[in-house]
DNA sequence: TGCTGTCTACGACGGCTTGTCGTATATCTA
DNA sequence: TAGATATACGACAAGCCGTCGTAGACAGCA
């Protein structure tokens, strides 16, 4: 039951990678979020893996010698956790006064507000 | 446009009793925090409160010796604000992946739904 | 007028997290 | 076997959070 953690910006960039790609090595991200690597940024990169390891948020493939890292949790899965932590800790879990606020605030465009009709129509059926 | 910073959990507490009041002091914050007060914990308050100034949460009228503490920003639109962050960081800004994934999970009760689909409803008049 | 108590203002501290980097050890390949 | 690359583990500075101590301002009252 205990919340999923938030993850933080250099955590995040990371995931970014592993939610486009079904799965990369620890070499491949390092190329990718420091284009001028130096040795140094190797171990950034592992152990922020690690420490995504811990949270829950990566897999790690053991089975080769050079580790194959995935995502263990969708963008949407992350994002849909998020928010519902969100929604507990200030309205009691419900989600309205949070869209309720929004739509009076004139902060949600009109082509949303049609994309989440359908959703919740969808969801009747 | 920087969006607002979130709330640390002493300082949510604090907001909680400033959202139920329209104005309180220092005083009565701290006797409301720390049921059995010391000297030192009437500080803590304060530099709670100062920081929340900064942020911009709280406004403080010096009018009086004792100054009066409220809140400018109500629950529903800081939660809403946070909601707006997530979803900007997260999903290009567009709720309908969050509440999409929570459907599909059925996590949302069905009277929350309903009460969704009022607000939405209502808001196309 | 001077004393006492309460308020504000400001600075400092320990603990924790975050992002970074070194170093040591294992493992593959030529 | 050598050399290169991977992982494992620990250390570090910087920043934030919650806390507290102290100094100064101000009111009420003998």
């Amino acid at each position: 039951m205990s919340p999923p953690p938030p993850l933080t910006n250099a955590e995040l960039a990371l995931m970014e990678l592993l939610w486009e790609e079904d799965a990369l090595t620890a070499r491949q991200l390092r190329e990718a979020l420091y284009p001028n690597a130096t040795r140094a940024q190797h171990g950034t990169v592992q152990k922020l893996l690690s420490r995504l390891e811990d949270k829950g948020y990566v897999a790690r493939d053991r089975s080769l010698s050079v580790h194959l890292f995935s995502a263990t949790l969708g963008r949407e899965a992350y994002a849909g956790g998020q928010l519902e932590s969100l929604a507990e800790k200030l309205t009691g879990g419900s989600l309205a006064p949070l869209i309720t606020h929004l739509l009076e605030e004139k902060r949600i465009p009109a082509d949303e507000i049609a994309r989440l009709r359908a959703i919740l129509d969808e969801e009747v059926e």
